[in-house]
DNA sequence: GCGTCAATTCGATAATATTCGAACTATGGA
DNA sequence: TCCATAGTTCGAATATTATCGAATTGACGC
């Protein structure tokens, strides 16, 4: 990954709306959400929604199937794994900087973690 | 960490210019570089680099301190702990979803990763 | 075909961010 | 005090982004 398409992930994550969207994602899993309930749950209008939706699919953080009239919105967890490694690449020189992430194994444990809510 | 924080952060870095400079620092470790360094290693002008640098210490994610003639910055790594903590923090359902990020235990073997360069 | 519901696109407005030369402030040495 | 250097602030043009009602498209059942 370069510096200019991290920049557009972190751009498209860096707003209320649209990071909301992509937590709310993040945290219903592989089977996602569709569009109505995203909009409903984050009491946004639908064209609102749509517009941030649209922003964040394009940029590769999410992606929309079509199942029968409805569009499931799901993470893509992948580009968010490969955003953290970029900005954490060679980073501070060998000194353990990041202890809360280091506690996370990115597995179920996770849920039990201090993090600082 | 709520939303609003994590997007002001998110946004911070969401931009070449300043994402460019958080990695120089992030590169740099704790002893940081100073303004007229990161400007010239940007090939960025003085006015430019001041003003991203100025936005980048607002959210936290970087601190400059005065030594002499020079300002030297240094990333805040804490805050990019804690942010990649908030993205991640109840994710996927339990599955294993970010496999690169949990192969980086983020001291010195991190270095040695295959990071997807 | 027609009505309905899910979702998007359009469009016009409003707000916010970026750029960077020039002027300015702060520090240290002669 | 005066000069040089490091860095910031000012200012004004420019560019980008967000908002969301209304119109539109697409899918489904009847």
């Amino acid at each position: 990954m370069e510096i200019k398409d991290a920049a557009q992930l972190l751009s498209a994550l860096g707003h209320d709306a649209r990071l909301s969207i992509f937590r709310l994602l993040v945290e219903a899993g592989p089977a996602g959400l569709n569009a109505g309930a995203i909009s409903d749950a984050l009491a946004m209008p639908p064209a609102s929604a749509s517009f941030h939706l649209a922003h964040l699919s394009r940029v590769g953080l999410i992606q929309g199937q079509r199942a029968h009239r409805f569009i499931h919105y799901s993470a893509n967890f992948s580009s968010m794994d490969a955003l953290i490694v970029f900005l954490t690449r060679n980073c501070c020189q060998g000194e353990a900087c990041l202890p809360l992430t280091a506690a996370c194994d990115t597995r179920d444990t996770r849920r039990a973690q201090p993090a600082g809510d």
